[in-house]
DNA sequence: AGCAAGGTTCGATGGTCGTCGTACAATGGT
DNA sequence: ACCATTGTACGACGACCATCGAACCTTGCT
């Protein structure tokens, strides 16, 4: 199923199954962003600044909070990083931009209406 | 579920539960996208014809069609009008380009790399 | 009237998803 | 060393989803 064999998703230091930007696929993108919860994630983090899972309050507890950010991570659409207890989540805004052109500026876009 | 409780997406002659342009939301639109079937139906709607169920060629039986393009119906994706024995479906492209600028054109554009 | 073609409806089935709670792990401060 | 903080892992549960097959409906043709 998901697809996160590839040496650069899973080998290097830092990083926990991160998709490489060629590997990143439309429709996981498409449904990882089709819930209301992980708009609200993808939303918080469109600001640029890397933020915690905590400092994003979310409506559900701590390990659907994991869940969440799992499935954006291993869509490609997020970045996580450890520091020191928590952890640091970004957007992949260029490479999303590399991969599909116009894609996450359309739904920020209609986010921002809404 | 469905919120397709409003006058003008019940009612009228020919539709079948076609969300107004103002009800389509994100969340459903890109979970609508997210299965590969339903994004090559609509791959196939993007020339601009309007298609029959039959003419676009999936490999799956008659009742997982149905189920397919009722997907996107309501979800405001395309629209479906009754014509002789067979329903000629279309994209909502006016609409969606309306309610959310750029998405299907990034959604398309990315298709037709892979 | 009879029939074929295109779609729908319904029930069933197996798989995935979102959610929770509990237990666990790692880090940093006191 | 202790403990609070932050997050993960795992198991469970109910809901939803994609799929199928069979029965049915509608339209158009002969």
């Amino acid at each position: 199923m998901s697809s996160l064999t590839s040496e650069s998703a899973l080998g290097t230091a830092e990083s926990l199954g991160h998709p490489a930007t060629d590997e990143i696929e439309l429709a996981g993108v498409l449904q990882a962003l089709s819930d209301p919860i992980r708009l609200r994630i993808v939303v918080a983090l469109a600001a640029g600044e890397e933020l915690s899972c905590k400092s994003i309050d979310l409506p559900v507890v701590k390990s659907t909070c994991t869940h969440h950010f799992r499935v954006l991570r291993e869509a490609g659409v997020i970045r996580q990083r450890h520091e020191g207890t928590s952890r640091l989540n970004s957007l992949r805004r260029a490479d999303l931009d590399t991969r599909f052109p116009g894609l996450l500026q359309a739904v920020l876009g209609a986010l921002r209406d809404s």
